[in-house]
DNA sequence: CTGAAAGCGCTAACAG
DNA sequence: CTGTTAGCGCTTTCAG
């Protein structure tokens, strides 16, 4: 009793002795170690989620191994480093390719528990973070169409589940609205600089020319309004564009980004917890996160679109 | 002999087996972890950072525990995560606040090895990752003083090293133009909502108002620009501009940002080799990256600036 | 209720 | 040159 005492003292007196995390770990099986597998860490929105996992697991005493997949060859790296730093638990984002799904998967058989954000990867186990991209894409069009405008382009691949709920979301808009949905007005750019020439001399040629574009994604629509720019056109005064994710670092953009928010520290966030919760053994559910339109500069209010008919 | 190959072969047939670096790092006394300390990994920059080290580190084995220090209980709980995770080593980077610098002396005193970024700590020691900031004041100033103006601000904090360095920079390019300094040119905005105001009545009510400014940092030089834009003025034909970072998140900003542009993974990259060599127990020096000027859009090349007098 | 001891999975030193 | 063993620092179990 007193000898435990001085101990504490002793401990305290030494201050600066911290248990080793190594071999409790390795009697406890255990890491206290979380790995974080994002597509893209210089992306600002993985950049933000990312904040908020770290937030929320150095309040528990858990380091987070942030992997970024960027090559076929890092993401065999980061499997091999995830298995022999014997890491407790992994969150994993959407979007992420060279083989990480089947890398993923690999994990969680082995037993390691996974939380995943944005979409589900096949055959793996445990709880996804998800954000309603429906409402997103719904609310984007709408905000459009509410505007006057009735030719709405779709401005991004049809691939991917992200995209894929968004234009969803895009064509309930329509729908709602009485349009007949157009397939000629849901295109992409693969080669920018070729396809974005063809795109505008078929703008100022046709009379029923598009007026407005959902993009599905913020650095699109900044590449697109630039682009849009250079050729002369104004924005939103010609033609009106919402775009989806409400970067921080759009944030001066000139004109200001009509866009749809979504909660990016928060789903970090949420990822974090429920893989604590899972850690403890208690049973996790999905998230869904909420979206909302934030109106800045480019949708114009007050006219129907150049060229529109109502 | 042959129950060693026998070992083998059953290792090849389990296949999923990865030693236990815990246990491994028990005996060695090691962790085969890094921490990487920023002050904001949501700001493109050390994002960008970030990913060069992790791209070097991953390739030897070793983890990369991310340090985001945005409060000083942040500060607090990562100098306690880090030193019972054992880290091998530490990269610290630059412009950290909450107390790091005290906590990073600690660290380094009990032994951890440290490469710092963009800055020394007093007191620590270890290789230090510079960036010739002095020449990217220079550089970026005499842009603008060979674009004919005169009466160049500088509009940006006089202190901290980075800021300082630039100024100096700025100072130089000045005095090589056989300009003199001019106290009243270098300001910077504690309040933009309230002091901006107050700058731009200068601006249109002086005859000898500066015609350009270096502002050493691309956000808040988009900022400016915003803000001038918003008051009427054109960039770059009222005024000219030249910002400091060259974020790639800006990349679609109109009018394109003429910048100075760091080697931001670089940066990062060379800052994990350092650390690796001292690992090894070999002599490191420090190592300073060059920076180039990126012209873009926002100098105006042809007139010697509205009010200019040369 | 306190104190000793076994063992987590590995490596390095040592004996055979 | 191969095979055994001690022990890294902790936790947990078990004996005192």
């Amino acid at each position: 009793m007193e000898e435990t005492r001085q101990n504490i003292l002793r401990i305290a007196g030494e201050l600066n002795h911290s248990p080793n995390l190594r071999a409790r770990g390795l009697k406890l099986s255990r890491s206290f170690l979380i790995g974080m597998a994002v597509p893209n860490i210089s992306k600002s929105f993985y950049a933000d989620v990312v904040q908020g996992t770290e937030e929320c697991l150095k309040d528990y005493g858990y380091g987070l191994i942030l992997c970024n997949i960027v090559t076929r060859q890092s993401a065999d790296r980061y499997l091999s480093m995830l298995r022999t730093q014997g890491v407790d638990g992994i969150i994993s984002c959407a979007e992420i390719e060279y083989g990480w799904d089947g890398h993923l998967r690999t994990l969680a058989g082995e037993g390691t528990p996974v939380v995943m954000i944005n979409d589900r990867v096949a055959g793996v186990d445990g709880p996804v973070v998800y954000v309603d991209q429906v409402k997103g894409g719904y609310l984007a069009t709408k905000c459009l169409l509410d505007a006057g405008h009735r030719r709405v382009l779709f401005i991004g691949r049809s691939r991917g589940y992200i995209n894929l709920e968004r234009k969803k979301g895009y064509r309930q808009a329509l729908e709602e609205a009485g349009i007949k949905p157009d397939g000629s007005l849901c295109i992409s750019f693969d080669n920018w600089d070729e396809e974005f020439d063809a795109f505008i001399s078929g703008l100022t040629n046709h009379q029923q020319a598009p007026t407005a574009a959902f993009i599905p994604s913020d650095l699109a629509a900044v590449k697109f309004i630039n682009r849009l720019q250079s050729c002369g056109y104004r924005v939103p005064d010609d033609f009106s564009v919402v775009g989806f994710d409400d970067l921080s670092s759009l944030q001066w953009f000139i004109p200001g980004l009509t866009t749809i928010r979504q909660q990016k520290k928060e789903m970090g966030f949420y990822a974090a917890q429920l893989l604590l919760a899972r850690l403890k053994g208690e049973k996790t559910e999905d998230v869904l996160l909420d979206v909302e339109l934030v109106e800045r500069n480019t949708v114009c209010k007050d006219k129907n679109g150049g060229t529109s008919y109502e």
